[in-house]
DNA sequence: ACATAATGATCCTGATTAGAAAATTGTCAA
DNA sequence: TTGACAATTTTCTAATCAGGATCATTATGT
Protein backbone atom coordinates (compact mmCIF):
# COMPACT_ATOMS: atom_id res chain seq x y z
CA UNK A 1 0.00 0.00 0.00
CA UNK A 2 2.02 3.29 1.47
CA UNK A 3 4.55 3.93 -1.20
CA UNK A 4 7.50 2.74 1.53
CA UNK A 5 10.26 5.01 -0.22
CA UNK A 6 13.73 2.88 0.26
CA UNK A 7 14.73 3.29 3.63
CA UNK A 8 18.22 5.34 3.19
CA UNK A 9 20.90 4.08 4.84
CA UNK A 10 23.84 6.27 6.25
CA UNK A 11 25.69 5.52 3.41
CA UNK A 12 22.92 7.13 0.89
CA UNK A 13 22.97 10.21 2.98
CA UNK A 14 26.75 10.53 3.50
CA UNK A 15 27.04 10.03 -0.18
CA UNK A 16 24.85 12.60 -0.78
CA UNK A 17 26.21 15.22 1.19
CA UNK A 18 29.28 14.93 0.06
CA UNK A 19 28.41 14.82 -3.72
CA UNK A 20 25.94 17.76 -3.31
CA UNK A 21 29.23 19.57 -1.38
CA UNK A 22 31.00 18.43 -4.93
CA UNK A 23 33.44 16.85 -2.04
CA UNK A 24 35.95 13.95 -3.02
CA UNK A 25 36.35 10.97 -0.60
CA UNK A 26 40.00 12.84 -0.01
CA UNK A 27 38.20 16.16 1.04
CA UNK A 28 35.67 15.18 2.82
CA UNK A 29 38.37 13.22 4.93
CA UNK A 30 40.71 16.22 5.49
CA UNK A 31 37.61 18.01 6.64
CA UNK A 32 36.10 15.24 8.88
CA UNK A 33 39.35 13.64 9.66
CA UNK A 34 37.49 10.23 8.94
CA UNK A 35 39.89 7.76 6.56
CA UNK A 36 39.10 7.30 2.94
CA UNK A 37 39.15 4.29 3.04
CA UNK A 38 36.58 4.69 6.31
CA UNK A 39 34.39 6.90 4.15
CA UNK A 40 34.24 4.23 1.21
CA UNK A 41 33.12 2.13 3.57
CA UNK A 42 30.55 3.68 5.09
CA UNK A 43 29.26 5.06 1.51
CA UNK A 44 28.86 0.98 0.44
CA UNK A 45 26.99 0.24 3.41
CA UNK A 46 29.15 -1.96 4.46
CA UNK A 47 30.05 -0.24 7.25
CA UNK A 48 28.27 2.03 10.06
CA UNK A 49 29.50 4.91 12.33
CA UNK A 50 29.05 5.20 15.92
CA UNK A 51 28.36 7.60 18.33
CA UNK A 52 31.63 9.90 18.76
CA UNK A 53 32.38 9.46 14.73
CA UNK A 54 28.62 10.81 14.18
CA UNK A 55 29.40 13.76 16.71
CA UNK A 56 32.58 14.28 14.97
CA UNK A 57 31.26 14.30 11.50
CA UNK A 58 28.35 16.53 12.53
CA UNK A 59 30.57 19.08 14.18
CA UNK A 60 33.52 19.30 11.65
CA UNK A 61 31.20 19.45 8.74
CA UNK A 62 28.83 21.85 9.97
CA UNK A 63 26.02 19.08 9.68
CA UNK A 64 22.66 18.90 11.96
CA UNK A 65 22.27 15.19 13.46
CA UNK A 66 18.90 15.08 12.00
CA UNK A 67 20.38 15.30 8.78
CA UNK A 68 22.39 12.62 9.03
CA UNK A 69 19.60 10.40 10.42
CA UNK A 70 17.49 11.04 7.26
CA UNK A 71 14.12 10.28 9.57
CA UNK A 72 11.39 11.30 7.92
CA UNK A 73 9.50 14.40 7.91
CA UNK A 74 6.89 12.91 9.26
CA UNK A 75 4.05 15.33 9.04
CA UNK A 76 5.08 18.84 7.43
CA UNK A 77 5.39 17.36 4.36
CA UNK A 78 2.06 17.16 2.25
CA UNK A 79 3.49 14.32 -0.16
CA UNK A 80 1.44 14.58 -2.69
CA UNK A 81 3.13 12.98 -5.51
CA UNK A 82 2.36 13.95 -9.22
CA UNK A 83 1.65 17.90 -9.12
CA UNK A 84 3.16 19.48 -12.08
CA UNK A 85 2.45 22.95 -13.58
CA UNK A 86 3.91 24.65 -16.30
CA UNK A 87 4.55 28.47 -16.51
CA UNK A 88 5.01 31.01 -18.80
CA UNK A 89 5.59 34.72 -18.24
CA UNK A 90 2.55 35.57 -20.21
CA UNK A 91 0.45 33.37 -17.93
CA UNK A 92 2.40 34.83 -15.24
CA UNK A 93 0.41 36.34 -11.97
CA UNK A 94 2.10 39.92 -12.30
CA UNK A 95 2.94 41.97 -9.81
CA UNK A 96 4.44 45.90 -10.16
CA UNK A 97 6.25 47.29 -7.58
CA UNK A 98 8.28 51.13 -7.74
CA UNK A 99 11.55 48.77 -8.06
CA UNK A 100 10.55 45.03 -9.97
CA UNK A 101 7.96 43.99 -11.94
CA UNK A 102 7.10 40.46 -10.41
CA UNK A 103 6.04 38.09 -13.09
CA UNK A 104 4.64 34.93 -10.57
CA UNK A 105 4.98 31.69 -12.21
CA UNK A 106 2.83 28.02 -12.00
CA UNK A 107 0.69 30.36 -9.12
CA UNK A 108 -2.11 27.33 -9.41
CA UNK A 109 0.20 24.77 -7.87
CA UNK A 110 -0.45 25.88 -4.37
CA UNK A 111 2.06 24.36 -0.93
CA UNK A 112 4.97 24.72 -3.40
CA UNK A 113 8.58 24.72 -1.24
CA UNK A 114 9.76 27.28 -3.60
CA UNK A 115 8.46 30.26 -5.80
CA UNK A 116 9.85 31.08 -8.92
CA UNK A 117 9.33 34.46 -10.28
CA UNK A 118 10.30 36.35 -13.13
CA UNK A 119 11.42 40.17 -12.09
CA UNK A 120 12.24 42.91 -14.62
CA UNK A 121 13.98 45.64 -12.42
CA UNK A 122 13.76 48.91 -13.08
CA UNK A 123 16.27 51.01 -10.28
CA UNK A 124 19.87 51.93 -11.04
CA UNK A 125 21.21 52.47 -8.00
CA UNK A 126 20.78 51.79 -4.36
CA UNK A 127 19.18 55.09 -3.59
CA UNK A 128 16.99 55.01 -6.38
CA UNK A 129 16.04 51.80 -4.82
CA UNK A 130 15.00 52.68 -1.25
CA UNK A 131 15.35 50.46 1.90
CA UNK A 132 16.84 47.07 1.27
CA UNK A 133 14.21 44.23 1.12
CA UNK A 134 14.49 41.45 3.71
CA UNK A 135 12.22 38.45 4.13
CA UNK A 136 12.02 34.85 5.57
CA UNK A 137 14.40 31.79 3.45
CA UNK A 138 16.80 32.13 1.09
CA UNK A 139 17.03 33.11 -2.52
CA UNK A 140 18.76 32.06 -5.55
CA UNK A 141 18.87 34.58 -8.41
CA UNK A 142 20.20 33.92 -11.86
CA UNK A 143 20.80 36.94 -14.79
CA UNK A 144 18.74 36.38 -17.54
CA UNK A 145 18.93 39.35 -19.51
CA UNK A 146 21.34 42.87 -18.98
CA UNK A 147 23.34 42.83 -16.01
CA UNK A 148 22.56 43.72 -12.07
CA UNK A 149 24.06 44.92 -9.16
CA UNK A 150 23.76 43.24 -6.50
CA UNK A 151 23.75 45.51 -2.79
CA UNK A 152 23.45 43.25 0.44
CA UNK A 153 23.69 44.26 3.74
CA UNK A 154 26.79 42.71 5.00
CA UNK A 155 28.81 42.80 1.61
CA UNK A 156 30.46 45.20 -0.94
CA UNK A 157 28.25 45.44 -3.94
CA UNK A 158 28.35 42.73 -6.86
CA UNK A 159 27.83 42.67 -10.29
CA UNK A 160 26.72 40.08 -12.05
CA UNK A 161 26.38 39.66 -15.74
CA UNK A 162 23.81 37.83 -17.70
CA UNK A 163 23.91 33.81 -17.21
CA UNK A 164 25.52 34.03 -13.30
CA UNK A 165 23.60 33.79 -10.53
CA UNK A 166 23.61 34.55 -6.50
CA UNK A 167 22.50 32.49 -3.62
CA UNK A 168 21.73 34.35 -0.08
CA UNK A 169 20.08 34.76 2.68
CA UNK A 170 16.71 36.81 2.31
CA UNK A 171 16.77 37.83 6.03
CA UNK A 172 20.21 40.09 4.67
CA UNK A 173 18.92 42.96 3.57
CA UNK A 174 19.51 43.03 -0.54
CA UNK A 175 18.40 44.89 -3.36
CA UNK A 176 18.43 44.55 -7.51
CA UNK A 177 19.34 46.95 -9.47
CA UNK A 178 20.44 47.37 -13.16
CA UNK A 179 24.11 47.68 -13.72
CA UNK A 180 25.56 51.23 -15.46
CA UNK A 181 25.40 50.79 -19.01
CA UNK A 182 21.87 48.77 -19.10
CA UNK A 183 18.46 50.05 -19.57
CA UNK A 184 16.94 47.04 -17.48
CA UNK A 185 17.57 43.52 -16.01
CA UNK A 186 15.71 40.53 -16.64
CA UNK A 187 16.26 37.73 -13.78
CA UNK A 188 14.99 34.65 -12.48
CA UNK A 189 14.01 34.13 -9.09
CA UNK A 190 13.28 31.27 -6.36
CA UNK A 191 12.74 31.87 -3.48
CA UNK A 192 12.46 29.49 -0.63
CA UNK A 193 8.91 29.48 0.82
CA UNK A 194 9.58 26.38 3.69
CA UNK A 195 8.24 28.76 6.43
CA UNK A 196 4.96 29.03 4.92
CA UNK A 197 2.38 32.47 3.79
CA UNK A 198 5.60 34.43 1.98
CA UNK A 199 3.73 34.64 -1.39
CA UNK A 200 1.35 37.24 0.77
CA UNK A 201 4.45 38.29 2.96
CA UNK A 202 6.30 39.03 -0.54
CA UNK A 203 3.38 40.73 -2.28
CA UNK A 204 2.44 43.17 0.38
CA UNK A 205 6.68 43.63 1.50
CA UNK A 206 7.35 45.01 -2.19
CA UNK A 207 4.07 46.25 -2.42
CA UNK B 1 34.79 30.71 35.97
CA UNK B 2 35.01 29.72 32.72
CA UNK B 3 31.44 28.80 31.13
CA UNK B 4 32.04 25.08 31.19
CA UNK B 5 28.95 23.63 29.57
CA UNK B 6 29.17 20.12 30.78
CA UNK B 7 29.86 17.96 27.93
CA UNK B 8 27.15 15.47 28.00
CA UNK B 9 28.23 12.09 27.30
CA UNK B 10 25.66 9.63 25.31
CA UNK B 11 25.31 8.19 28.59
CA UNK B 12 24.19 11.15 30.75
CA UNK B 13 21.43 11.66 28.06
CA UNK B 14 20.32 8.14 28.27
CA UNK B 15 20.10 8.45 32.03
CA UNK B 16 18.32 11.68 32.41
CA UNK B 17 15.37 10.10 29.54
CA UNK B 18 15.30 7.09 31.57
CA UNK B 19 14.90 8.56 35.02
CA UNK B 20 12.54 11.31 33.60
CA UNK B 21 10.36 8.47 32.40
CA UNK B 22 10.61 6.92 35.72
CA UNK B 23 11.92 3.54 33.54
CA UNK B 24 14.04 0.73 35.27
CA UNK B 25 16.50 -0.83 32.86
CA UNK B 26 14.32 -3.36 32.06
CA UNK B 27 11.52 -1.45 30.94
CA UNK B 28 13.55 0.62 28.81
CA UNK B 29 15.67 -2.40 27.92
CA UNK B 30 12.12 -3.86 26.30
CA UNK B 31 10.64 -1.06 24.71
CA UNK B 32 13.97 -0.15 22.85
CA UNK B 33 15.24 -3.90 21.64
CA UNK B 34 18.30 -3.19 23.36
CA UNK B 35 19.46 -5.71 26.46
CA UNK B 36 19.84 -4.09 30.08
CA UNK B 37 23.44 -4.86 29.67
CA UNK B 38 24.13 -3.14 27.32
CA UNK B 39 21.90 -0.10 28.53
CA UNK B 40 23.90 -0.01 31.68
CA UNK B 41 27.23 0.08 30.24
CA UNK B 42 26.29 3.24 28.07
CA UNK B 43 24.94 5.13 30.97
CA UNK B 44 28.23 4.49 32.78
CA UNK B 45 30.46 5.89 29.39
CA UNK B 46 31.68 2.43 28.87
CA UNK B 47 30.38 1.79 26.11
CA UNK B 48 28.59 4.27 23.08
CA UNK B 49 26.18 2.92 20.62
CA UNK B 50 26.26 3.07 17.13
CA UNK B 51 24.27 4.27 13.80
CA UNK B 52 22.07 1.64 13.74
CA UNK B 53 21.31 0.95 17.29
CA UNK B 54 20.76 4.99 17.99
CA UNK B 55 18.41 4.91 14.90
CA UNK B 56 16.84 2.05 17.07
CA UNK B 57 16.42 3.67 20.78
CA UNK B 58 15.24 6.88 18.45
CA UNK B 59 12.28 5.17 16.89
CA UNK B 60 11.18 2.72 19.17
CA UNK B 61 11.79 5.51 22.44
CA UNK B 62 9.87 8.04 20.15
CA UNK B 63 12.71 10.28 21.01
CA UNK B 64 14.29 13.13 18.46
CA UNK B 65 18.00 12.47 17.33
CA UNK B 66 18.96 15.80 18.36
CA UNK B 67 17.89 15.02 21.62
CA UNK B 68 20.71 11.95 21.78
CA UNK B 69 23.15 13.97 21.04
CA UNK B 70 22.66 16.69 23.45
CA UNK B 71 23.93 19.57 20.85
CA UNK B 72 22.30 22.91 21.62
CA UNK B 73 19.00 23.16 20.37
CA UNK B 74 18.44 26.99 19.05
CA UNK B 75 15.82 25.95 18.22
CA UNK B 76 16.10 24.26 15.11
CA UNK B 77 17.12 27.25 14.00
CA UNK B 78 21.06 27.65 12.75
CA UNK B 79 19.92 30.84 10.85
CA UNK B 80 23.07 32.07 9.69
CA UNK B 81 21.82 35.58 8.59
CA UNK B 82 24.28 36.66 6.17
CA UNK B 83 25.50 33.90 3.68
CA UNK B 84 25.96 34.89 -0.28
CA UNK B 85 27.33 32.99 -2.66
CA UNK B 86 27.98 33.97 -6.28
CA UNK B 87 27.87 31.17 -8.44
CA UNK B 88 28.92 31.10 -12.55
CA UNK B 89 29.07 27.69 -15.02
CA UNK B 90 32.63 28.62 -14.77
CA UNK B 91 33.04 27.82 -11.30
CA UNK B 92 30.40 25.65 -10.69
CA UNK B 93 30.79 21.76 -9.80
CA UNK B 94 30.16 19.48 -12.68
CA UNK B 95 28.59 16.41 -12.60
CA UNK B 96 28.61 14.12 -16.06
CA UNK B 97 26.13 11.57 -16.52
CA UNK B 98 24.42 9.69 -19.75
CA UNK B 99 21.92 11.99 -20.20
CA UNK B 100 23.29 15.07 -18.08
CA UNK B 101 26.13 17.57 -17.80
CA UNK B 102 25.28 19.11 -14.20
CA UNK B 103 26.77 22.26 -13.22
CA UNK B 104 26.17 22.46 -9.59
CA UNK B 105 26.10 26.67 -8.19
CA UNK B 106 27.21 27.82 -5.12
CA UNK B 107 28.77 24.99 -3.91
CA UNK B 108 30.30 26.76 -1.39
CA UNK B 109 27.37 27.30 0.28
CA UNK B 110 25.78 24.49 2.28
CA UNK B 111 22.91 24.00 4.16
CA UNK B 112 20.98 25.42 1.40
CA UNK B 113 17.19 24.93 0.91
CA UNK B 114 17.51 24.53 -2.26
CA UNK B 115 20.02 23.64 -5.19
CA UNK B 116 20.79 25.43 -8.47
CA UNK B 117 21.87 23.54 -11.23
CA UNK B 118 22.86 24.19 -14.54
CA UNK B 119 21.90 21.69 -16.79
CA UNK B 120 22.90 20.66 -20.40
CA UNK B 121 20.59 17.75 -22.04
CA UNK B 122 21.77 15.32 -24.27
CA UNK B 123 19.26 12.87 -24.81
CA UNK B 124 16.80 13.51 -27.22
CA UNK B 125 13.99 10.96 -26.22
CA UNK B 126 12.40 8.95 -23.60
CA UNK B 127 14.06 5.70 -25.37
CA UNK B 128 17.51 7.15 -25.21
CA UNK B 129 16.76 8.68 -21.51
CA UNK B 130 15.77 5.36 -20.41
CA UNK B 131 14.24 4.93 -16.70
CA UNK B 132 12.45 7.91 -15.28
CA UNK B 133 13.88 9.35 -12.64
CA UNK B 134 12.50 10.12 -9.67
CA UNK B 135 13.45 11.39 -6.25
CA UNK B 136 12.18 13.65 -2.96
CA UNK B 137 11.54 17.46 -2.80
CA UNK B 138 10.51 19.39 -5.64
CA UNK B 139 12.07 21.21 -8.55
CA UNK B 140 11.82 24.08 -11.11
CA UNK B 141 13.38 23.82 -14.50
CA UNK B 142 13.89 26.85 -16.81
CA UNK B 143 15.14 26.93 -20.15
CA UNK B 144 17.65 28.62 -21.00
CA UNK B 145 18.54 27.89 -24.51
CA UNK B 146 16.88 25.64 -26.75
CA UNK B 147 13.50 23.49 -26.52
CA UNK B 148 13.01 20.31 -24.26
CA UNK B 149 10.41 18.10 -23.78
CA UNK B 150 9.49 16.94 -20.29
CA UNK B 151 8.02 13.36 -19.51
CA UNK B 152 6.22 12.36 -16.80
CA UNK B 153 4.88 9.13 -15.09
CA UNK B 154 1.38 10.82 -14.79
CA UNK B 155 0.95 13.14 -17.80
CA UNK B 156 1.82 13.72 -21.30
CA UNK B 157 4.81 14.69 -22.68
CA UNK B 158 4.67 18.56 -22.98
CA UNK B 159 7.12 20.77 -24.45
CA UNK B 160 8.89 24.04 -23.15
CA UNK B 161 10.99 26.30 -25.30
CA UNK B 162 13.27 29.09 -23.84
CA UNK B 163 11.97 30.89 -21.35
CA UNK B 164 9.55 28.82 -19.97
CA UNK B 165 9.55 26.44 -16.58
CA UNK B 166 8.16 24.18 -15.53
CA UNK B 167 7.36 23.30 -11.67
CA UNK B 168 6.68 19.42 -10.30
CA UNK B 169 7.04 17.03 -7.56
CA UNK B 170 10.40 15.17 -8.54
CA UNK B 171 8.70 12.39 -7.01
CA UNK B 172 6.92 11.72 -9.90
CA UNK B 173 9.40 9.87 -12.37
CA UNK B 174 10.12 12.24 -14.75
CA UNK B 175 12.76 12.79 -17.76
CA UNK B 176 13.99 16.04 -19.69
CA UNK B 177 14.76 15.54 -23.37
CA UNK B 178 15.85 17.38 -26.18
CA UNK B 179 12.86 18.88 -28.57
CA UNK B 180 13.07 17.70 -32.19
CA UNK B 181 15.34 20.15 -34.36
CA UNK B 182 17.73 21.44 -31.35
CA UNK B 183 20.76 19.50 -30.72
CA UNK B 184 21.00 20.40 -27.03
CA UNK B 185 19.51 22.16 -24.68
CA UNK B 186 21.00 24.14 -21.44
CA UNK B 187 18.49 25.25 -18.35
CA UNK B 188 18.18 26.29 -15.06
CA UNK B 189 16.91 23.83 -12.35
CA UNK B 190 16.32 24.71 -8.81
CA UNK B 191 15.90 21.56 -6.72
CA UNK B 192 14.01 21.64 -3.19
CA UNK B 193 16.62 20.11 -0.73
CA UNK B 194 14.20 20.18 2.74
CA UNK B 195 14.93 16.12 2.62
CA UNK B 196 18.08 15.82 1.02
CA UNK B 197 19.39 12.64 -0.48
CA UNK B 198 18.84 13.89 -3.94
CA UNK B 199 21.81 15.05 -5.60
CA UNK B 200 22.83 11.30 -4.82
CA UNK B 201 20.14 9.87 -6.26
CA UNK B 202 20.21 12.13 -9.00
CA UNK B 203 23.80 11.09 -10.19
CA UNK B 204 23.81 7.59 -8.46
CA UNK B 205 20.36 6.93 -10.85
CA UNK B 206 21.48 8.20 -14.08
CA UNK B 207 25.65 7.27 -13.11
C1' DA C 1 51.57 7.79 -19.96
C1' DC C 2 50.39 10.22 -15.90
C1' DA C 3 47.75 11.98 -11.96
C1' DT C 4 43.42 11.80 -9.47
C1' DA C 5 39.40 9.45 -7.69
C1' DA C 6 36.94 5.60 -6.31
C1' DT C 7 36.67 1.01 -4.98
C1' DG C 8 38.15 -3.66 -3.10
C1' DA C 9 40.88 -6.73 -0.40
C1' DT C 10 43.55 -7.71 3.67
C1' DC C 11 44.83 -7.36 8.17
C1' DC C 12 44.71 -5.70 12.76
C1' DT C 13 43.39 -3.39 17.14
C1' DG C 14 39.97 -2.01 19.90
C1' DA C 15 35.05 -1.14 20.60
C1' DT C 16 30.16 -2.80 20.38
C1' DT C 17 26.59 -6.07 21.46
C1' DA C 18 24.25 -9.70 23.76
C1' DG C 19 23.44 -13.43 26.93
C1' DA C 20 24.49 -15.38 31.31
C1' DA C 21 26.30 -14.99 35.79
C1' DA C 22 27.37 -12.25 39.82
C1' DA C 23 26.54 -8.37 42.77
C1' DT C 24 23.68 -4.90 44.61
C1' DT C 25 19.54 -2.98 46.45
C1' DG C 26 15.02 -2.97 48.46
C1' DT C 27 11.02 -5.20 50.84
C1' DC C 28 8.82 -7.83 54.22
C1' DA C 29 8.07 -11.16 57.83
C1' DA C 30 9.65 -13.50 61.92
C1' DT D 1 18.11 -7.15 63.49
C1' DT D 2 18.23 -10.79 60.58
C1' DG D 3 17.17 -13.90 56.78
C1' DA D 4 14.77 -14.94 52.74
C1' DC D 5 13.42 -13.29 48.35
C1' DA D 6 12.71 -10.69 44.27
C1' DA D 7 13.84 -6.86 41.46
C1' DT D 8 17.42 -4.17 39.66
C1' DT D 9 21.88 -3.37 38.22
C1' DT D 10 26.62 -4.49 37.21
C1' DT D 11 30.27 -7.60 35.70
C1' DC D 12 32.02 -11.44 32.88
C1' DT D 13 32.72 -13.82 28.46
C1' DA D 14 32.60 -14.44 23.73
C1' DA D 15 31.30 -13.22 19.08
C1' DT D 16 30.83 -9.64 16.05
C1' DC D 17 31.75 -5.17 14.16
C1' DA D 18 33.85 -0.44 13.88
C1' DG D 19 37.82 2.03 12.38
C1' DG D 20 42.17 2.63 10.42
C1' DA D 21 46.29 1.42 7.56
C1' DT D 22 48.13 -0.32 3.30
C1' DC D 23 48.28 -2.17 -1.27
C1' DA D 24 46.10 -3.44 -5.63
C1' DT D 25 42.73 -2.33 -9.24
C1' DT D 26 39.80 0.35 -12.19
C1' DA D 27 38.07 4.35 -14.20
C1' DT D 28 38.35 9.14 -15.65
C1' DG D 29 40.47 13.18 -17.08
C1' DT D 30 44.97 15.87 -18.51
Amino acid sequence: MAARVAPPTLGTVMKSIRSRNGWTLKEMSAKSGIPVSTLSKVEHDRLTLSYDKLQQLSQRLSIRMADLFAEEESDSAPRVTGRRSVGTIEQAVRVTTDNYDYHYLCTDLRQKRMIPIITRIRAHSAREFGELVRHQGEEFIYVLEGEIEIHTEFYDPVALKTGQGIYLDSSMGHAYVVAEGFDEALVLGVCSSADEGLMDSLMSLHG
